[in-house]
DNA sequence: GTGGTCTAGACCACT
DNA sequence: GTGGTCTAGACCACG
């Protein structure tokens, strides 16, 4: 279910965290849904049990999930929501991009050819 | 002429790549310009000067400028080119970004906006 | 396995990477070989981390070996042919000490006879 | 009659030695010849003199040229056997880069046309 | 344990 | 005064 890249430069933790809100976002995982368990995470995907951890513990902390001690970690309610409204905060760092990509010569129908093509997929 | 946050998670000689290449790409510095001395920056930055220098040798590892020793830094003819062509690079992150608005609600409509503001300034 | 000459005019982190090239040039560093840990190189050539961090930051840079912070650094399975390409560019360097040797008086055949032995070894 | 770029990173009074001594090796320069006062060069060439000196001072002390205090500096009888012999030593530098080229991949046959065109010049 | 960043301060070669 | 190199030692994020 998830695929962890051990070379990128994105630290482990971050790469699982970023997937399990792919899959909230996209509805494969809903809402009361029950995470797969630290220990089955870190034999299935060959990483150390600590690292699960604290990607589980950041989601817990921005409420995206729910830990009931003994049971398990759950998708809670409010994922989607709470998802969409920190990724919202990317739209800085949208236009920091853009402006970039304008100084490098980039033309405004190249991006907007590109927005036009990521929206139709 | 440079502006440092310390506080940013940005390592320091990243903000002033940055800021030296946005300072060629917009004019500021044409080529042959003589760039700030280390230690003027240094002192004038309150930085130290091994982090200039890391800096500076950055740059003149891409080309971005060339550096004679005893004699200063100075913008190289091909600073421009050379910036451009890797900020191109940053299509792909613009591309991935464009993915994560979209996936948390970001409409076309408001994309294509902020395309429009930000190449109308 | 890395031998560093603290005497020479040449730069340490020079030396260091010109030594990691000729092992890679080899054979005896092959892709995704891992390489000698930052504390490890400096202790055992009693070098400062820094300086040993400089050569692989370089050797990163030009994409001869690829860095995943906390894991380690790898040799890139493009090392080869970046490491042949910029080699290439000594031709120059060649050609000019050639015209040099050739002004001090040194025939053509002593030069093929140092070329002829230097390519049967 | 001399040429000095000041962008280069070749230091200024090495690339003035390195002139003197083609001069003298292809005879442009003989035993006994005047060399250019000092301060001619320094105004000419627009060096600051003590660079002109550091560069006389070099090839005084190697016994290339001898100076007369209130008369000038001139080409030592000698100079022709002295600076073939000190370029003779690059011979270990022309090996190593030997060595480098190889390993990048640079055929025999391409060196040996290389040497063959140089001698041809 | 790993690499990444930064400071402080030193010494060198060159102008 | 300029840049280049190096040491010593510190702190951080990641695993």
């Amino acid at each position: 279910m998830f695929q962890i890249d051990n070379m990128s430069r994105i630290p482990v933790y971050e790469q699982l965290i970023k997937q399990v809100e792919n899959y909230i976002m996209t509805g494969i995982l809903k809402a009361d849904d029950r995470m797969p368990s630290v220990r089955t995470l870190s034999t299935s995907l060959l990483i150390n049990p600590n690292t699960i951890q604290k990607a589980y513990t950041s989601l817990d902390a921005r409420g995206v999930i729910y830990t009931v001690p003994g049971k398990g970690s759950f998708v809670s309610a409010d994922a989607k929501r709470i998802i969409g409204e920190s990724s919202r905060k990317n739209i800085d760092t949208f236009v920091n991009l853009l402006q970039e990509l304008r100084l490098a010569g980039v033309s405004k129908e190249e991006i907007m050819d590109i927005v036009e093509r990521s929206y139709k997929k």
